[in-house]
DNA sequence: ACCTGTCAAGTCTGG
DNA sequence: CCAGACTTGACAGGT
């Protein structure tokens, strides 16, 4: 079995290479009318070469498996602004899709929190597929969307999970079939364990990226390799390789808050748990200190007796 | 050069 | 109904 390693948005190992510099509205509204779209094309050409940067930097070290920032576009979905971020980047989002192809990069979103189908106020889920769409259009730019995900949480409880789950069954329809069929979920450290997102995923027939450190979280009675057969087996209707998401814990006091590093003994004990099942699955490292946690775990992760690395970002096991 | 408050959006808890 | 927590990085303005 082999596992890929990856990390989110940015590379700590590029000098000032933020693919998710900002122009919040508020700053929008105080610069000049004349000026305003520039600013916005600015802000958004700077993070999308700055994104092709981390790509060659993915390329060197060969590492296959990123994603990319929700932040490309400033106020890409915002009401009053609404842009056209797409004819006057063409250029642009077709190179990173190229880069992304040549490189055999396994690239994805992963939206923010207010992105999610079960509120009961309208507007929520309206502007959840608003920026469902905002994502998957700019896979679409850069030719990507059939190689993708875009993954969200399930959203909230609101007391009652059981209704809310109806709901997010209900609100879920109102998103665009093509865009629902590269979304994914994941399960939740608060809210939504592991089996009752596979319930979900299962029902919707969309793909769960497991989390672990949520799921050490936020566990179900069982143990997860009771789990992992089903939650793997929701990735064969897209024919790809299941992906995880990879931290650990900052303190016992702060289980929930994401340690800097990885704990690499925290990880391994899943990793054994992972090879009585022999499948090749992709790890996207959720860390503050980004690919230099990814690094750090690959090397902890390969002195491990029986671990081999085959390639910069490749484990085979 | 460093520090601090602010920012479109979400829910949850407590008042 | 509202404030603060959760949590996030980036940024502008102040010292």
């Amino acid at each position: 079995m082999r596992i890929r390693l990856g990390f989110v948005a940015n590379a700590l190992g590029l000098w000032d290479a933020s693919p998710s510099k900002t122009m919040t509205y508020k700053r929008y509204t105080e610069l000049p009318k004349n000026e305003r779209m520039d600013r916005l094309k600015e802000v958004t050409a700077l993070n999308l070469n700055h994104t092709k940067r981390i790509l060659y930097y993915l390329a060197a070290h060969e590492i296959e498996v990123y994603r990319m920032s929700s932040s490309l576009v400033p106020l890409a979905t915002h009401p009053y602004v609404k842009w056209d971020f797409l004819k006057p980047f063409k250029k642009e989002w077709q190179e990173l899709g190229e880069l992304i192809r040549q490189f055999n990069i396994r690239a994805s979103f992963h939206p923010n929190q207010f992105t999610l189908f079960t509120s009961d106020r309208e507007h929520v889920t309206e502007n959840a597929v608003e920026d469902m769409k905002y994502h998957y259009q700019m896979l679409e730019a850069m030719g990507i969307e059939k190689d993708s995900v875009i993954n969200i949480h399930i959203g909230g409880t609101y007391g009652d999970k059981e209704t809310t789950v109806e709901r997010f069954h209900k609100n879920i329809k109102k998103l665009p079939a093509e865009i629902k069929d590269i979304m994914t979920l994941e399960n939740d450290d608060k809210t939504y364990n592991v089996e009752e997102t596979l319930a979900v995923c299962k029902k919707e027939d969309i793909p769960m990226v497991l989390d672990i450190h949520h799921h050490e979280a936020n566990l179900t009675t069982e143990k997860i390799e009771e789990y992992i057969p089903d939650i793997f087996d929701t990735w064969k209707r897209r024919n790809m390789v299941p992906k995880v998401h990879i931290s650990s814990p900052k303190t016992d006091k702060a289980f929930r808050s994401h340690s800097d590093f990885v704990d690499l003994h925290f990880i391994s004990e899943f990793v054994q748990v992972l090879r009585k099942f022999d499948v090749d699955v992709d790890f996207m490292i959720e860390a503050k200190s980004k690919d230099f946690a990814m690094f750090d775990l690959i090397e902890g992760l390969s002195s491990i007796r029986g671990v081999k690395r085959i390639r910069g970002g490749t484990l085979e096991l």
